[in-house]
DNA sequence: AAGTGGTCTAGACCACTCC
DNA sequence: GAGTGGTCTAGACCACTTC
């Protein structure tokens, strides 16, 4: 028997909110006030379920929790232990830009430039594994915020299936869902490389930018299951109104 | 009753492999090869418990696992439905250069240009929230790859306590450790924000490149817990060498 | 009313670490 | 050997969806 912590807070079994998450939120609060300092150990989880009257199997789930979100680690046979924030690897997410915009509150709004077909040449047949000369569609097209535009987009596909050019591209124009209408094949994998670039004359006139302003690039390739390439495209964003954010930290929620 | 699927997959229970890791893998398998597709329901918790002879707990595991890696997700009341993957998200990861550098079988070099204090201009005074004229160290690096020189890096940080510069420095020359060391709090967040641009002259210079080629610009931000600034820098990168890369998929793995 | 996933319990045995 | 986290069981009750 040692003696409990008062920790003051109190776990409320008959709440609507599940005691897992109640005790998680705890330990997280201690955490973030500093109540609980990196490579300190938390109680041992028998101890957790004792001093709570809850079962050890809850205590667990609320410490996995934790785990999962990084604030604390295990080690077997010895204990559970606060972890020390990293603040030097960083994440940056570049999600669906209709979903990006509506969440600024603004209006996205996309212009189709144009539909064809065209002959592969050496760099797209290179870039879908196939023969120069093979036919693919492709699409030119200008995503808007407010009627501003901000993103210039050529993508190309090979296509398998003859289909007319429906309202659903530009409901969902993106690669994976062009490639997947105009194929028998579904994608089932994407490949992303972001370069930072400089404008050329085409994208400087679609975006209302000077020639050779920064742009980001995003080159993206969709595959099968087969891991055969189903289509490629580029997006160029302008630079001074796109950046990428990332929050590493403990209290990152907060902003 | 209802007759069991023949699924040719078992699970041992008496391996050292837990059960709940085999019942994913044989899950994740099946999604992968197309025999369970997007929109199908696994069998009921109680049905998969039954059929394999274990605990629904187990078996409970074993999907809360799919679902954290996004190959299916549940709904109260109805079923465990496989995912359609989401292809057109995208999370781009910048780590430590010299993890990065080393991974690549590459030698990684920090040069410090230059050590000094200085008085924040205005800007500086905005970044760091303080006022102009208030006392910064300031660091100026080239990070290099096999004697490549590939970022160009300026770094500022509030100092409140007077130690010398040390060989711990260039050990680690990251923002958040060069706050740490000269600052009586703990950095506990960082934001990073990433701008394309294109090179000054300075910048040129440092990295062997032309004036005005694209580059890739990093700002970061560190600060204390109580959201106080502790430090703020620039990071250059080569765009010519550097590009950041993403998979989503269900194969990304293997790649 | 029947079936589903979500939560929780009170045990159990194990492998591991540390002394 | 004592203490720790990791796995697993065989139940239970609940809220939710569907019919």
């Amino acid at each position: 028997m040692k003696i409990l912590l008062t920790d003051g807070e109190k776990i409320d079994k008959n709440s609507v909110i599940p005691v897992y998450y109640q005790l998680a939120r705890l330990f997280e609060r201690q955490i973030f006030e500093g109540k609980l300092k990196p490579g300190e150990a938390l109680p041992p989880e028998n101890e957790l379920a004792s001093s709570y009257g809850i079962s050890r199997m809850t205590v667990r789930r609320a410490i996995s929790e934790l785990v999962q979100a990084g604030l604390v680690h295990t080690q077997k046979g010895v204990g559970t232990f606060v972890s020390k924030p990293r603040l030097d690897n960083v994440v940056f997410e570049l999600n669906d830009f209709r979903d990006e915009i509506s969440k600024r509150n603004m209006k996205p709004s996309t212009k189709l430039l144009g539909v064809k077909i065209v002959k592969a040449d050496r760099r797209l047949a290179k870039k879908l594994e196939t023969t120069p000369g093979k036919r693919l569609l492709s699409f030119q097209m200008v995503l808007s915020a407010d009627e501003e535009p901000l993103i210039f987009e050529k993508k190309f596909v090979v296509f398998s299936k003859q289909k007319p050019i429906l309202e659903s591209e530009l409901n969902d124009p993106s690669l994976s869902n062009l490639a997947s209408v105009h194929s028998d094949h579904t994608p089932s994998m994407s490949k992303k490389v972001l370069h930072a670039s400089v404008a050329t004359e085409t994208e400087a006139r679609h975006l209302g930018i000077p020639v050779k302003a920064p742009v980001f690039m995003m080159e993206q390739t969709v595959y099968d299951s087969d891991k055969k390439p189903m289509g490629w495209g580029t997006s160029v964003f302008r630079a001074d109104r796109y950046k990428l954010t990332s929050y590493t930290g403990w209290s990152a929620k907060d902003q």
